[in-house]
DNA sequence: CGATGGATTGACAATATTCAAAGACAGTGG
DNA sequence: CCACTGTCTTTGAATATTGTCAATCCATCG
């Protein structure tokens, strides 16, 4: 059994027995190719499966009545999506591909399970959640407490982080299947503005960005920009159940 | 024994057994009186404890060094509070009671045996968990699609909404202890501009605020201005396990 | 009793959006 | 294969929205 960039997600919450490990594998049984673009999950229906990122990337969005609409994460290999939108008895947000993608569905008996055999797991995926809230909750503090620079110049430095810990090195350059338009609904700005914003960033050199790849020219000056923090995510597991 | 709000609370997203309940009643030993704006955990600093609102309201808030701060959350009765920051090393936010409150700390410990040993309620805690999600993704959007008055209107809302579930009746008129600055810390918004917006929201006849007293002269009419839809909460607690 | 912080309002400044216009590019259908 | 369509990119100018500053009043708290 190959260990798959899914199960070493768990991993990097804590150590897992083989038993759990074994099951784990059980979510990407059944993969499903998805080209760009496809709404895999739609905002005001009920979801009944999950699924796993294998490979490509997807944007979790939330789309108004008249049109506005806000991205509320992007999601790539070795992500759960649809975990939220499963706990409802209808989506509160929607999931489509960005890129041609790899996923595994698996359906919500599969968290019955779990919660009832294999506790520690149970609590990883808890863990999990948590780390997701305080995602969440930098998008929230970026979105009311930061002006357009400062709002591009955070979005940037999490891409970044991310980014590192996926390739597990650190390079200056990276790819983001995203558009200038998308990254505005990331922010809450116009797209007319994001422009401007990547101009002035790229005018003080600290970062470009050219059709979907990310050009750090001045890190330390870009976090200092956005008052980024990377110390704040590092997690507690030592009450989880053995 | 007598049946607290908290277990109320528990029990609004699914039966639970005797037993189930009696274990819950043990996360309100030790009630712990506060005198209003204290600060119960802190931004940046361990947290080893978390607590049962017992009475009286909290705020959960994020400080930046520069002084800008956001508001992320208000609780009150029944809630437990620090969820989030027990989770991780540090505190990625800080508490603090709004009024004089009375909390009942409570050791991790109590989560790992509620894994190993109770796991429909830890499905429960799960289940409340993406509920708080799905909270701040409004809060999400809310920031970074709506306009003021929009966001103002649909805070209203929400707090209405809490309002109602909490006294199970519905009056046009409810508390909530908290000043516009605060408000405005809470919408992303300067003070001075939530004045201006809640002066429109009454000379348009839609809701009045005096000193921590909200009359809602138009609730339909508010709830359009807000987009706000209330059928996005219903919980799927099915796969819960037994 | 003075000091502090909230409430309130207006004028002015900064910030972000909308509108407009034009080129590039990819996908579609003939 | 090509014209057509829509979306993305880019920029400037006009407009709208929101924030900052300043001043006053008021209540509360030592």
């Amino acid at each position: 059994m190959a260990t798959t960039c899914f199960i070493r997600n768990f991993q990097r919450y804590a150590e897992l027995s083989a038993s759990d490990i074994a099951f784990l594998a059980r979510f990407e049984e059944g993969p499903h190719t998805y080209p760009a673009n496809t709404e895999v999950i739609s905002q005001g229906l009920p979801a009944d499966h999950l699924y796993v990122i294998s490979q490509g990337w997807c944007a979790v969005k939330y789309d108004q009545a008249d049109g506005r609409r806000q991205i509320l994460d992007l999601c790539h290999g070795g992500d759960i999506v649809g975990m939220r939108e499963v706990s409802f008895k209808r989506s509160i947000n929607g999931i489509q591909t960005l890129t041609d993608a790899v996923l595994c569905p698996f359906p919500k008996a599969l968290l019955t399970e779990m919660f009832a055999s294999y506790p520690r797991l149970a609590g990883v995926l808890f863990l999990a959640s948590m780390r997701r809230e305080a995602l969440l909750i930098e998008r929230v503090v970026n979105l009311g407490r930061r002006n357009a620079v400062e709002r591009l110049a955070h979005f940037v430095s999490e891409l970044k982080q991310r980014s590192d810990q996926l390739a597990d090195t650190e390079v200056a350059t990276f790819d983001v299947p995203i558009s200038v338009p998308l990254l505005a609904d990331c922010l809450g700005l116009s797209g007319m503005h994001v422009y401007r914003m990547l101009n002035q960033l790229k005018r003080s050199k600290l970062v470009r960005f050219d059709d979907g790849l990310f050009t750090l020219l001045d890190e330390i000056g870009l976090r200092r920009l956005a008052r980024f923090r990377d110390d704040y995510l590092l997690l507690d597991n030592s009450w989880l159940p053995a």
